[in-house]
DNA sequence: GAACCTATTTACAAAACTGTCAACATACCA
DNA sequence: TGGTATGTTGACAGTTTTGTAAATAGGTTC
């Protein structure tokens, strides 16, 4: 049997990580078998083993490396959206909607998370949370924390939920599969979500049960 | 060892789901285990495969029994809803989105969905959305079916969202876990649901590329 | 009470998968 | 050129899991 030449144990590495992302989109975590990976890396599976521990090492490293690229395209188009100039903003949020399902590795990046691998999920959001609050500001500078923080809940609750769910859901609702369609309801969400102000969210009971949560920017009316 | 005494094919096939619903919260489909299950529900594992043919066919069987019982709950929380007084409209829709996380059997029925069991998931979101458009006519008469469609949607996807990343979202994004905080986060987003009026939801391209999809009520502009 | 149906069980077969081990070979360095 | 560290592999062990087969016994019907 032809033996690899050696290589550096990124590389190395980097080639399996790839072969199970792409193996992970069909299969989900817990179905990712080793041997398949192998082979799809071509090499034999105890090399997987030598390289990861065990199963649950390279399981981890992927769930590390996918959330890392995840956030870093969604703080990027933030950003984007905070240099946009006014009348482009609905365009620049349309596509940090769409940046959030980048391929596959929206789809993994959950799946991974669903199954319990540890990743930094949590400085993942602050990033983001941060940056949205930014945003919203520069929109409109009376913006509370506590609604950031919503909006920025219910999106990433309703991203997360269109990657599990695929285009079932929306098959399911009578919304077509091509991207047009896809994209016309980011763009919906998007012309809302700039167009809601605080005096609409600031509801009968907000502001009064949870103003000390993580209002600490002295904004809290 | 202890035979059990037979029992009608029925009650023997809901002890067996009853024991799969409550493991698969913890190790969702793909980790369920024929053996697992039979030990939880007191009896041999080849009892379950005489009773739903394969390990596959229990999931489907448990597919089909949670979808249904969790759109039983939410069509009939909706059904609540359109008879609550209009001072009730706000906690009425609060229930039901709680109503959508009753116990596991959200998370069970998103899990199982995931795994690509076979459910009548179209049929099930063809009731929701009949009946929530009513809802909506019912406040404004001239709510547009194509916009009932987007914000069912958005709701869906949210909800299918929080299902499936349970607790930790939160957490990451700073809401506590206890019951009080996540009531009040739908309690907000009740409210943003019953006071955004289809004016508001209007936006530049609405209305233009995609009225033809399901508005077949007569209603489109 | 006899006969039949089938729910239930024990024992077993077969396959799949993870992880171990020892051997090999390649790259790099002295 | 020789030596060492380690990337890489084939073979294997042990475990786990699904599904099969045959036997047993509880319930039902006539």
């Amino acid at each position: 049997m032809a033996r690899k030449t050696h290589s550096s144990p990124e590389i190395a590495k980097n080639a399996i990580l790839d072969a199970a992302e792409a193996l992970m989109v069909d299969v989900g975590p817990a179905g990712l078998r080793i041997s398949a990976v192998a082979k799809k890396a071509g090499m034999a599976h105890p090399n997987i083993i030598h390289h990861f521990g065990s199963r649950e090492g390279l399981i981890n490293a992927l769930a590390e490396r996918v959330g890392q690229r995840a956030t870093e395209r969604i703080t990027r188009a933030i950003d984007d959206a905070l240099r946009a100039p006014p009348e482009e903003r609905v365009n620049a949020i349309t596509r940090v909607l769409e940046t959030s399902y980048h391929g596959d590795e929206g789809r993994s990046a959950v799946w991974l998370h669903l199954s319990g691998a540890e990743s930094s999920l949590r400085s993942n959001m602050e990033q983001i949370v941060t940056l949205s609050h930014e945003f919203r500001k520069s929109m409109d500078p009376t913006a509370s924390k506590e609604n950031t923080n919503r909006l920025v809940m219910l999106v990433t609750l309703a991203l997360v939920g269109e990657v599990v769910s695929g285009s079932s859901i929306k098959e399911a609702l009578g919304f077509g599969t091509d991207e047009s369609e896809r994209a016309h309801f980011k763009q919906w969400l998007a012309e809302i979500l700039l167009n809601l102000r605080d005096h609409q969210l600031d509801t009968s009971l907000s502001a009064s049960h949870t103003s000390n949560e993580i209002d600490n920017d002295g904004k809290k009316s």
